[in-house]
Formats: C-alpha cells, sequence, structure tokens
DNA sequence: TTGAAAGCGATACCAG
DNA sequence: CTGGTATCGCTTTCAA
C-alpha cells in the first residue's frame, strides 16, 4: 500500500526539476532538456513505476477522459451489454474510461444518475437502451456532447445524434431468406407494439411481400409478447389442430425466446423443424441461437457494432469540442455533425432451423 | 454549455470568501459564519446551480469515491451483471461510483485493467467472474482495498477476501427438494469439471443420498456442458429407448438453459414434463427460467446479494483504510476482517417443471 | 537547458 | 467570525 511515486519523486531521484519530468514523458523532451537528463528521468520513472496522477491530469486539463453511460438495464439483458461492450472497446483504445449508471428501467433515475456523471466531470454522455425506444432526452444531457445508442429523441427536431439498429431492413431479409427457401405461407410472431422494434420488423416483413408482389396474409401476424411461452403459446395458435395445407410453412419470430418457445410446441405437436416447419428468431442472443436444437436462423442485432460507432461519432464530438471554447463564448451544442439517426443493418445467420419448404406447399 | 460555477463564483455573488462557502455547504456554517451571510451562500449557490467539482475533491481529498470492478464478462451474461448490480447499488447508497473494465474473458487483461483502474485512482477493488472459479489474482490488486465476487484467490493463504454462492448447499436442497416429491432415481447433468461450480453442485447432489441413507448411482451423473444441446443429447442418452422402468423419474440440470435442453427432449420423446419426468433447472436466469413451459423449478443464485454482500465488505475496508494511514508506515493489507470467504445461500424457487413421482416408482 | 511559479477547484488551518 | 494561504499532482509559461 505504499504510496504512489509522483513527479516530484521522479524528479529528485533523476536530480531534475519536476517540469523536466513532465517534459520529458510527455515526448516534448527533444530540443528542451539534454539528453542524458532525459536518459535519467526514464530511467528513474521506470524504477519508481511512476504513472500519472488521472485525477491531477483532470483538473490541470480540465478533461477527465470519462465517458458518461447511462443504460437502462445492463444488469439482466445481453443486450445494452454488448452495445455497451462495442462502445467501450472504442473508448479505451482512445485513453477514455467508461462509467456506467443503470436506472434498472426506472425512468425517474435517468436525470439522477446524468446529474452524477456529470458532477464527476465526464467528457461525454451516452445513453442505451436495451430495446429499441424512443427516449426523453433527460434535461442536461446537452451541457456535454452527447449521443444516444438503441434510442433516439422523442423530440421531433431530434436535437441529440442517434445510432439505431435498421429493423426494418432486417425484418425484410429474415422473410426473404425464407421466401428464397420456397416459402409463401409466413407467419410473424412478434413482440409488441410498445416498443418500436416489432413493428418495424412487421414492416419489413410486408415490404418483402410486397417487393415479392405477393399479398400479405394480416392473420399471420400475431402480436404476442416477447417471451419463450410467448413463442409456445402463438406456436400453437397457429399449428395446433390445424390441418397440414392451411398451416404456414414459416414462423419468422421477433426474438430468439420466441423461436425456443415455437419450437418447443412443433416438438409437443410431433413437429419436425425445419422439415416441417422453419422457425427464424432475430437477435442472435449469445450462447441461445446457436446452442438450440436445432441451431437458431437468426438475424442478428448488430450491438457491438452499434456500440462502436456512436463511441466513436461520440468521442469526435468531444475532442472537437474540446479545442474550440473561445473562453468564455457561451457556446450551444452545434446541431449536425453526429446530430443525426445512423442506422446500423442487421445480419443475417443462416443456421439449421430454417429449410426448403415441404413438397407440395 | 456554460462552464459550471465554481466556488469563487459563488463566494463572488454572496460577497464572502472561498473559505466561507466550503464551510457553509459542508453544514460546518454554524458557529463559523454569520447566519445572515450563510443565507447568502446558499442563495447564491441555489441559482448558479452550483455543486463541487469531484475531481478538485478528488484531488484534494486523496479519495476518488470511485470503486474499480474488474469482470470476466459483464458484456453478454445475466450473471456478472446481476452480482454488479448488487454491487453498484451499494455504492451509489455511499456516494461511490463504480467503474467496470471487462477483460472479455480474455486473461491477460486484467493486470491492464487493474493498472487502469488503480492510475485512475480508484479507492477499491472488486473482482468479478461470470462462474464460480479460482482466480490468479492480479498483482497489484493489493495495492488498495479489494475483494473477490464469485471468484476466489486461488493461493492458499486467501489474501483477498471472497464471495461465493454456497454450491454444495445448493446442489444438496434441489436434490432434497425432488427427493421430497417421492424421486429417488434421479439424474444429475453437470456442467463440466472445468470450473468447481458443478463439481461442488454434484457434492451437493451425493450430500442429499447421504443423508437421506439412499446409495448414489455414479452412472447417472452426466458432466456434458453448459448449453442448450448439451441438455438436449444429455437427456436423449438419459430418456431415448430407455424403458419406463429404468428411466431416471427426475433430471437436476446444473443451470437453467440444460434444463431447456432436457424439456426439448422430453417434447421430442413425447414425454411430459413433469407427469412423466421432473426437470430442475439451477441460477432462475432472468426470462429464461420463469417463462419457459412449464416454467422450470430452479436453484436461484444470489447474485445481487453477492455483490452487494461483496460491495459492503469493500467499503468498510475502504472506509477504514482511509482514516488509518499513519502517514508513512508501510501498511500491509491486515489479514482477517473481509480476507475470508462469505458463502451466500442460493435460493430454492419450486415452479411447474417439478412435480410428484409418477405411480409405480 | 533548466528551474521557478502560476494555476486547475476545493478544503482546512491559522492568524487577524 | 472571517479571509488569506498552503496543499493535492500535474502542466505550461516565462525567466534566468
Amino acid at each position: 500500500m505504499n504510496r504512489k511515486a509522483t513527479a516530484l519523486d521522479v524528479a529528485k531521484l533523476a536530480g531534475v526539476s519536476r517540469s523536466a519530468v513532465s517534459l520529458v514523458l510527455n515526448g516534448r523532451g527533444d530540443g528542451n532538456v539534454a539528453l542524458e537528463s532525459q536518459q535519467r528521468i526514464r530511467e528513474a520513472a521506470a524504477t519508481l513505476n511512476y504513472t500519472p496522477n488521472k485525477i491531477a491530469l483532470s483538473l490541470r486539463n480540465r478533461q477527465s477522459r470519462i465517458i458518461g453511460i447511462v443504460s437502462d438495464q445492463v444488469v439482466t439483458s445481453p443486450f445494452d451489454g454488448n452495445i455497451i461492450a462495442g462502445a467501450d472497446a472504442v473508448a479505451r483504445e482512445h485513453g477514455f474510461v467508461t462509467v456506467v449508471m443503470d436506472t434498472e428501467l426506472d425512468g425517474s433515475r435517468d436525470e439522477g444518475a446524468v446529474e452524477t456523471l456529470l458532477d464527476r466531470q465526464v467528457d461525454g454522455l451516452m445513453y442505451v437502451t436495451v430495446g429499441l425506444r424512443p427516449l426523453h432526452v433527460p434535461a442536461n444531457m446537452e451541457r456535454v456532447p452527447s449521443i444516444l445508442a438503441n434510442c433516439f429523441d422523442d423530440r421531433p427536431e431530434a436535437g441529440v445524434g442517434a445510432v439505431i439498429p435498421d429493423e426494418v431492413r432486417g425484418g425484410r431479409e429474415a422473410a426473404e431468406h425464407v421466401m428464397s427457401l420456397g416459402h409463401r405461407d409466413i407467419a410473424f410472431l412478434a413482440g409488441d407494439s410498445l416498443t418500436p422494434a416489432a413493428p418495424r420488423r412487421i414492416e419489413g416483413y410486408r415490404d418483402a411481400f410486397l417487393r415479392a408482389g405477393l399479398p400479405v396474409n394480416e392473420a399471420r401476424v400475431l402480436q404476442v409478447g416477447w417471451d419463450i411461452d410467448a413463442g409456445f403459446h402463438g406456436a400453437m395458435k397457429l399449428l395446433d389442430g390445424v390441418e397440414g395445407a392451411r398451416r404456414p410453412t414459416a414462423i419468422l419470430c421477433a426474438n430468439d425466446r420466441l423461436a425456443i418457445g415455437v419450437v418447443l410446441a412443433c416438438y409437443r405437436l410431433g413437429l419436425s423443424v425445419p422439415q416441417d416447419l422453419s422457425v427464424m428468431g432475430y437477435d442472435d442472443e449469445f450462447r441461445v441461437a446457436k446452442a438450440m436444437v436445432p441451431a437458431l436462423s437468426t438475424m442478428a442485432l448488430p450491438l457491438r457494432e452499434m456500440g462502436a460507432a456512436a463511441m466513436t461519432a461520440l468521442l469526435g464530438d468531444v475532442t472537437q469540442h474540446r479545442t474550440q471554447p473561445p473562453e468564455g463564448s457561451e457556446t450551444h451544442r452545434v446541431p449536425g455533425g453526429s446530430s443525426t439517426e445512423t442506422m446500423v443493418p442487421c445480419r443475417l445467420v443462416v443456421r439449421d432451423s430454417t429449410g426448403p419448404v415441404p413438397e407440395g406447399r
């Protein structure tokens, strides 16, 4: 627990002044400090195991190199987690650290979280949500460069930039995948209309039919919820007691857990996947989609990419911002730049739960 | 983006000195500052929306009020996530903030993470792992108060305290639960022996038989892995083509995903759960165990509690530590106090996947 | 080429 | 009861 070495300790050991230490260790030694002094300084720093105190640095530079992340719910979901992981990796590359505050779905807590983070002098702020949704951006967020990931500003003018997945396209490409296998009677088991994710995926599903010149059978679209049991009961409704020719040949699910429920229902009814019925998930949930029996074909959410893209944009803003302030001018956040909506495409993952349409259908 | 107000601004507006501001705002005003001055100071602070700069505070107090958390893999698992959530809640209550660095299972990165965190002057460190396991504690961790959650020091002397779940007891109580329903031929589908979790749960399973005065049938214990497909194939081995009377009547799984696989296999074989076979999970994974069809009986890991317990112990150490340093003494981390292993019990959750043993077994 | 000094923002001690 | 001053650790400017 010995106290860490300071620049002064290094200076003493090397027999020079603090300033010299600072210069040398920041690469501005050449042309300012004698070469032999530089050498001694570096050695001293090494033996003392010196690293500058980031807190002092932050105070001095008025820049903490901390990015605050406010999250819906990191906790229980792989979703936020992966976005944050992607963001964090980019931040780390640039010498930033992230601190995340989780509101655990208590919307009233986000103002406080932003406040705390701002008090800590974060250089930028990112708001991440588990599911795609409009966000009422906490008031103080605009005090520093900010960005939204997996959510978007609920005000029409879109004050804060956002990075979101292209759900419409995802839904469309999922449908096109099974269509390419010959399926025409395709059901869609959606989550709910509380968040825009399901509606957008459904929109994509409709687009696919439109593009293929096929009619959409609205009775095939069921909004059932998001969990395994919802998938199970939804599939039962679609399949149980329904004679073969009137059954859909493929079921698209709005997430992988629904797909588990569907497969469960199929097995219970003695149906094989994908021989009798093709099933698709959505999300490519870690340790689930790939490990299912059969392994799930699914539409992977580009979570890490979204996090990385969001952080890249944010860091751009942060560093730009930093060099800017003309000392005392009431700089308002410049619209433009990051205050746009960036759509990241989803990725089709074909595994074993989708196959050719059964003979005669 | 106007620069935040400083104590000096408040002092100016109130027409007093910085020191007065400091005293009043820290509750030490009475008896030191005139009442009317206090009033003016408070007003000034309010109108300027003043909050002290935490960075300056940290520098001054040599205490950052930041706890660093190094994690295996927050990202993709609800496991770490919940531990961290529990820890974070406690930290927040005490005015601390946590910053977590995820090594994403790259063991070589934890030294670096600890280094970064230490550079940031964290007041304490916590190491969290996804699965229970022995940990080679990174060298520098001992420079500040530290604790392990869901892992334990691999050195025999146990230098660093740890909070872990009582897996042996969990395994035993899971077995006792189905025994209480009349089951005697009980199989155990374990993960693997790479981590201590499965072996300990198996040990508990054996304990249950021992206590009940029953023999353990070692052929009923299968170490298959941790995923859905492993559960599926494990169950197939146990059930497929095996005549009724020679089948186990209950299968205990080392996690909930294995249990999903087992149920999948049962349905495929035309077996009902729990009428023909009782199935138990482990972990009580969020959005999985409860939503399964049938809802899974399981042994809940006390993740939040573990996180909370670990943070409570750590904070105790941190604050104690702080008042202690006799200025320049080579204080070594005192063994005792938190450097013990705390076992947190798991919680039996009975749902619909376990039931009375079938007639005649 | 080097060292001394001025902040960054806040606290605490100590004269006045 | 109050205000000046040193300090935390570092960077940067300015003289010597």
